[in-house]
DNA sequence: ATTGTATTCATTGCATACAATCCGTCGCTC
DNA sequence: GAGCGACGGATTGTATGCAATGAATACAAT
């Protein structure tokens, strides 16, 4: 836009000076804030389970969460709420929110759940997958194939080739179903363990359409 | 019951009318509603969809449900995002929320997944059902058989039946995967047709202990 | 010393005010 | 007349204040 103003901020009508030193004084967006402030705290708190910052069975408070985040409590209250219906965060009623904490068989639970839903993913996919997605699923076989000995670099390929496969799977109460139990692998901490042969087996498997 | 109050009212210690009346006359308004008004909120949305008295595709505003239920914007908010991450609400960005539709081929594809998970947890029951559960079954099918022909009498029978199956499937995940797709029922209308046969099948299968 | 009761504290639930954003539309310039 | 930018309405996003709740604790009575 023509006025010099930062980015995509409207001016008003007329850039009276009042108005320009208004706008100046609002807040500074640092960069593109296109999320909501919401949907960074369900992120920030997500990637701190993930990382291990916050322990499995910690105590957190709406009031520490804004505090630790710097924004208020309603948005921090929306991403606790996300967090408690997705299975990461456990809602007690006046005391605060506890972040889940798997057992043994809850995990046992959990990858029964997986083993049933992902063949059936990558069926619906063998059916319903375009060229395109076949090639793509392919190319990311034969990176995995190169990079077999270097786990840590299979496993974003692993979650392209999953995605891929919930995808071409066009069937979206099945890829909320395995998103719901994917959601809760940070938990796990660092027993997320990705082998070579698991990746051949979804190869060979997909081979078949 | 020897635990610890797990249910959301630890009655005291003693039941003693004082408290009781304080309790009683503490809110005016209608009952007393243990539940948070944003559950509240949900509950009578999700009613309100059922019931038809919202149309699938209709534009809900949060002022207009706030106004329509008699409480604030924020419990609305709160009920609001719930039906959104159960699938039955879709968020326009700026926009409102609209009912979900349910075309075809989401009921095609809702119903695959349901064909694949509702066996797996009567088979996951057939493991681990006790003998209370399994004669709780039972005598459900009992009072199925004789019941074959009012379909509307079945309806309740067959949610118990299910509920039990989930409960003594004693996997977690596996429930919340047959929930998200259970929610979603009641866009679905008058087409939520039950009939005896299938009934039988769930009985045939689940006597294969 | 033990039990029952009142108080206090930490935390959430709710309401309201304000800011930001999107879309439609209208006026202005060319 | 056509394009472009600015307003206005509508709606959601965020902040903050206050009420309500439930647990822990201090205290009194037996």
């Amino acid at each position: 836009m023509a006025p010099p103003s930062r980015s995509k901020r409207p001016v008003r009508s007329v850039p009276d000076d009042s108005a320009l030193q208004r706008i100046a004084a609002r807040r500074v967006p640092s960069a593109g804030d296109a999320r909501s402030l919401a949907e960074v705290a369900c992120d920030e708190i997500r990637k701190a389970i993930r990382e291990g910052r916050v322990a499995t069975g910690a105590h957190l408070t709406e009031v520490d969460l804004a505090a630790w985040l710097g924004m208020s409590r309603t948005p921090i209250r929306e991403a606790m709420r996300r967090l408690q219906s997705e299975g990461l965060l456990l809602n007690q009623p006046f005391r605060g929110a506890l972040v889940m904490r798997l057992d043994a068989d809850d995990m046992r639970q959990m990858f029964a759940v997986r083993e049933l839903l992902e063949p059936a993913a990558a069926a619906a996919c063998a059916v319903s997958a375009g060229p395109a997605e076949i090639a793509a699923l392919r190319a990311i076989v034969d990176q995995e194939a190169a990079l077999l000995d270097n786990p840590a670099a299979l496993i974003p390929l692993n979650r392209q080739f999953h995605d891929i496969i919930l995808e071409s799977a066009r069937n979206q109460f099945l890829s909320k179903a395995i998103a719901g139990v994917y959601s809760l692998i940070p938990l796990l901490g660092d027993s997320n363990l990705l082998n070579g042969p698991h990746a051949r087996e979804a190869h060979a498997q997909h081979l078949a359409i």
